[in-house]
DNA sequence: GTCTATACTTGGATAGAC
DNA sequence: GTCTATCCAAGTATAGAC
């Protein structure tokens, strides 16, 4: 028979309190941005103590670059899965779309954006979150080459200095949205985007008949 | 006759003092991010005590929003001569591209980003904060309506919301200039911008025969 | 107006009991 | 593994001397 709840065996507990702790990281770095990321705050939210932070994590820092690492694999996954499904520009607009909107819905924007905000302030952070946010880079590439592969359009444009402006956009569009506590703007701009798209797939010679 | 240097009348060596507190605060904030932006970082920075911070500003929250204020005010005077002489979209573009750099280069672009992102730390510093950036998404909307005013192209896209994601781009860059120490990367973006804008130019009828 | 000194608070981190 | 207690450093803010 196997427990479940809080009385677990001890490997279990520690991988709860730890998952919890990375958890409510997230939280306290969505809410209470990278300043308000104290050992103290954090632990508060995950309903444990204070010196778990230092018992599992060795430091503050460790624990919120473990929180980025968590955000930076799920976002990931979430992103190569949804890429599967698509062949054209509109397609692949739609899905950024999606993509964006769930990232700010669910806060794995502004764990970015503060870490990255954050990183000025904590010699050696920089580098470390900037290995972290190579994959987002890479993924904003492939999807890019994905769907430009031949088309005549990537003789006009470089595709990585596009994917550049896509992710600086992402990062930009969460900074307004949580300053304004409003995502109404963003979306208005996602739908225009989404109108838009046709007409780009037109100019880039992506045609349905085409392929 | 009249003193210089450090030896003035009291009223001068306090607004001297002032002066020297805010640019400290800039350059703190640009430095060591919001986390780091400390009454005795910026004091030092400022070369003066730091019991003056509370003297002259009362709270580092005060101070910092002094500091905002400076870099919105010395930015809008700058937009706003240099929109005067701007005509057509490649213009607009070469503006854009010369402010952008600027403060990138000036590090008044990551004051204003750390200050965004950090006002999710402090309760009502967010209202304070966007208060203080409503001018430039201003700024942003009156520059396009000026150059596309009358262009077909505003029955596709809507200004304020090109206008937003300008100013998206522009915070988005920022953060990945910072994190990369690198302006490499936005400048090449810039580069393609200026290529493209003659198309955009000649979509948007706005050949210059026709002005 | 500026400086020194200091009260008070918060946060990072560790030791030792359970 | 977790909790309590505590140390120490850093930060905000104020009082009082100059």
């Amino acid at each position: 028979m196997v427990r479940t709840g809080s009385a677990r065996r001890p490997a279990e507990r520690s991988a709860d309190t730890r998952r919890a702790l990375v958890a409510a990281a997230c939280d306290v770095l969505r809410t209470e941005g990278f300043a308000g990321a104290t050992a103290r705050a954090i632990a508060g939210r995950a309903e444990c103590n204070q010196g778990l932070v230092f018992y599992h994590f060795g430091s503050v820092m460790n624990l919120l670059l473990a929180a980025l690492d968590e955000v930076s694999a799920r976002r990931r996954d979430r992103y190569e899965a949804a890429l599967e499904s698509v062949e054209t520009t509109s397609e692949l607009v739609a899905l950024a779309i999606q993509v964006f909107s769930e990232d700010l819905d669910s806060g794995d924007a502004a764990v970015l954006v503060e870490m990255i905000a954050g990183a000025a302030s904590t010699p050696g952070l920089g580098a470390a979150v900037k290995e972290r946010i190579a994959p987002w880079n890479d993924f904003a590439v492939a999807a890019l080459e994905s769907v430009l592969g031949r088309s005549p359009i990537l003789q006009v444009v470089d595709s990585a200095e596009v994917a550049h402006a896509v992710v600086a956009l992402y990062l930009g569009l969460e900074l307004l949205s949580h300053l304004d506590g409003d995502r109404a703007p963003a979306m208005a701009l996602f739908s225009q985007a989404r109108r838009l798209a046709p007409i780009v797939e037109l100019l880039g010679g992506q045609l349905k008949e085409e392929r």
